[in-house]
DNA sequence: ATAGGGTTAG
């Protein structure tokens, strides 16, 4: 600290002068790069050519350079070289560093081309900032050609084109340089072990990774932090835990790398609550290991603890960057939770942020998972580029959001754009087509998926085709379709079937589906309730008993099913029939009032859909509360006299006398009722839901 | 002068 104000001092000293010898300024430039003080060196640079009236040195001219690339800062660099008279490879070298630093690919390959001679080191430094910029396919290009050229790969060389294989996860390619890097005797190297390692680890060969790890006797902190991520990457987050305490027994302290994949791991063994524990020991947290705590909640389901702990960051003054943002938005996103998600995006716009790729990707499922489908459209229009992860987000939330058309008209644009469609891309596509039974649409496009576009169709896009093939009651063809997958038919395939066919009344399937299910998993209570209802809804109450023994038997428990509704800042939760809530007294008066209004314009109840065999008044007692609609009532209650839409959140699907009772509120509050359930949006407008009674 | 590890949206 002393050391750098006294170089202040000096080159301050200096500057006050009018003149002063190139001795002078060499020796405070050599001080300057020693203590990576870019900024008083640039001031040295601009009184220089104030006041220094002989050519410059090269020597000094080539010292400022390095300094400039080694921070890449690439504007000053770029200026100093123009002014060069002499340069030599070293000040071509430098400045090709400062491009491969940028990450302007198309810049770092035209100053290579432009460069009068390469040596090894030019070689490298391309090789390294191609691999380093995700061109891997480009790096192991020009480490063909360096050899073509009659230049020896040296160690660096080898560690790039390491890092290159492993991106393209070539493992024969990796074990091609393993055997070249043995012949020139390089094993000695740690960075080439640890490329190594990292190579076999991210290809897969997570035993022979270990293999090398264990051999290696000169360990640093890279090797134990490749070898934790290969077991997170190989999905044995179990050994990682194990590993770094060996790492603390070998004297080695985690850093913020360590910690970070260490949090994932925990994450990934659902013991997101160790790596809370873990997170707040450590004492020296950087962004990425915040974000991965984030990220490890929201992957465990906790959306509203990564939430709480995003605040937790700013209130020390952490400055999110686009991965912090995506992670929170899609938390938000999960939750539907519109309050937070239009104030993170408040905030990434502050930051500068919000057209990010990955933030507005995240934005856009956000603002369509909230119902706000038109807004997730205008962050999709103003992105300066977008990928397909882009699309994908925008197509499947127009879907969800029961806008076929539009969705159609964007595929074609994706399609135009030369965009090439994924997996994801056709489970939007087919379910839109489910959403809105377009059935002959939907079978041109799940054909087109092998036929035009060269992918395998996936489980999901073939239980797309069994919904929509059973919902127009071709039972028969669906069960065919999932005879001739080259897949083993999964829990989706036949819970989609039994669906349909206890929707249509075709007892045989259903069984047949649910015997499937019940050898797939026999603790899932899904198939046993929707065996249940369909034999409650035939009046078959015998049936309805016995699946409801085989469930007690069994200790199968129903998951509860809930809705919720975000009133300001605060999450309202409701059960089927729930006292819970402190205004419930308040709540249910009101729900009685509407019941009755609605059941003037014309409103019934529907008990046919009620699974007990009851009396007729206690059928209507737990129809009549289910959770939407005390979550409605409670939004009219604390927002009666608001204009926007009424928006409820569920954790399955909604029934239909709900359904039914939400087409008739909207038209007699006059407000739209925006509800996501499960499986996709129900916007309720004057008496129509977006669905069509489609769902 | 040039080399290695962590967060990543549908």
């Amino acid at each position: 600290m002393k050391a750098k104000s006294k170089l202040r001092q000096a080159v301050a000293l200096l500057c006050s002068r009018s003149t002063a010898t190139s001795e002078a300024y060499t020796q405070l430039v050599l001080e300057c790069v020693r203590a990576n003080e870019i900024d008083q060196a640039k001031r040295l640079q601009s009184h220089m050519e104030h006041h220094l009236f002989q050519p410059p040195d090269p020597f000094l001219h080539n010292q400022l350079l390095h300094l400039y690339a080694k921070f890449g800062k690439l504007r000053d660099a770029q200026n100093l070289f123009d002014k060069m008279l002499e340069r030599d490879v070293f000040s071509w070298n430098a400045l090709l560093s400062a491009y491969a630093k940028s990450g302007s690919i198309q810049d770092l390959r035209a100053t290579f081309d432009r460069m009068p001679y390469r040596d090894s080191v030019s070689y490298n430094t391309i090789i390294a900032g191609l691999s380093g910029n995700s061109f891997p396919k480009e790096s192991l290009e020009l480490f063909r050609r360096m050899q073509r050229e009659g230049l020896e790969p040296t160690e660096y060389t080898n560690v790039s084109a390491l890092n290159a294989s492993a991106q393209l996860l070539d493992l024969r390619r990796g074990k091609q340089i393993h055997g070249s890097v043995i012949v020139h005797n390089y094993l000695g190297n740690v960075f080439i072990c640890n490329a190594l390692t990292d190579m076999y680890a991210k290809c897969g060969e997570i035993e022979h990774a270990r293999w090398l790890f264990d051999r290696l006797t000169n360990k640093n902190l890279v090797s134990w932090n490749l070898m934790i991520s290969g077991y997170v990457k190989n999905g044995q987050p179990e050994k990682c835990i194990g590993l770094l305490h060996e790492m603390r027994l070998s004297g080695h302290m985690p850093d913020q790398v360590t910690l970070s994949t260490v949090i994932a791991a925990y994450c990934q063994c659902g013991r997101a609550d160790e790596a809370r524990r873990v997170f707040n020991e450590f004492k020296d947290k950087d962004i990425v290991c915040w974000t991965a705590m984030l990220v490890g909640y929201a992957k465990s389901g906790r959306e509203e603890d990564a939430l709480l702990l995003f605040n937790e960051m700013l209130l020390e003054h952490f400055e999110p960057d686009s991965y912090t943002f995506s992670s929170v938005v899609s938390s938000c996103a999960k939750l539907a939770s519109l309050y937070h998600g239009q104030a993170i995006h408040g905030k990434s716009i502050l930051a500068g942020l919000d057209n990010n790729l990955l933030v507005s990707s995240a934005l856009i499922d956000m603002y369509s998972k909230c119902g706000l489908i038109d807004d997730a459209r205008s962050v999709f229009d103003v992105m300066p580029t977008r990928n397909v992860i882009t699309w994908n987000a925008m197509i499947v939330g127009y879907a969800q959001n029961g806008r076929d058309k539009d969705m159609l008209e964007l595929f074609e644009n994706m399609l135009q754009e030369k965009f090439k469609p994924d997996n994801v891309t056709f489970v939007g596509v087919l379910s839109a087509c489910l959403h809105s039974n377009l059935i002959e649409q939907g079978q041109v496009f799940f054909d087109s998926i092998s036929n035009q576009h060269g992918l395998t169709p996936s489980l999901d896009h073939y239980a797309c085709m069994v919904n929509l093939l059973g919902r127009s009651g071709r039972i028969d063809q669906a069960v065919n379709l999932i005879k001739s997958m080259p897949h083993e038919p999964d829990f989706l395939i036949w819970s989609t079937l039994l669906s349909v066919s206890a929707t249509k009344g075709d007892v045989a399937r259903a069984e047949m589906a649910g015997r499937h299910l019940f050898e797939l998993d026999s603790t899932n209570a899904v198939p046993y309730i929707m065996l249940s209802n369909m034999y409650a809804s035939m009046g078959r109450w015998k049936d309805v008993a016995a699946v409801r023994s085989v469930m007690k038997n069994k200790n199968v428990k129903k998951f509860a099913g809930y809705s919720w509704i975000e009133i300001d800042n605060e999450v309202h939760k409701f059960t089927s029939e729930d006292r819970t809530h402190p205004e419930t007294e308040q709540i249910y008066e009101e729900l009685k009032i509407l019941i009755r209004k609605l059941e003037e314009q014309g409103f019934r109840p529907n008990t046919n859909l009620v699974l007990h065999d009851v009396g007729e008044e206690e059928k209507l007692k737990s129809i009549c509360f289910h959770s939407e609609k005390l979550a409605l009532v409670f939004g009219l209650i604390k927002k009666g006299n608001g204009v926007s839409p009424i928006r409820i959140i569920k954790n399955i699907r909604i029934c239909s006398d709900c359904h039914e009772f939400m087409k008739f509120a909207s038209m007699s509050i006059r407000r739209q009722i925006i509800l996501r359930d499960s499986n996709r949006f129900h916007h309720f407008s004057n008496g129509k839901c977006s669905c069509k009674d489609n769902w």
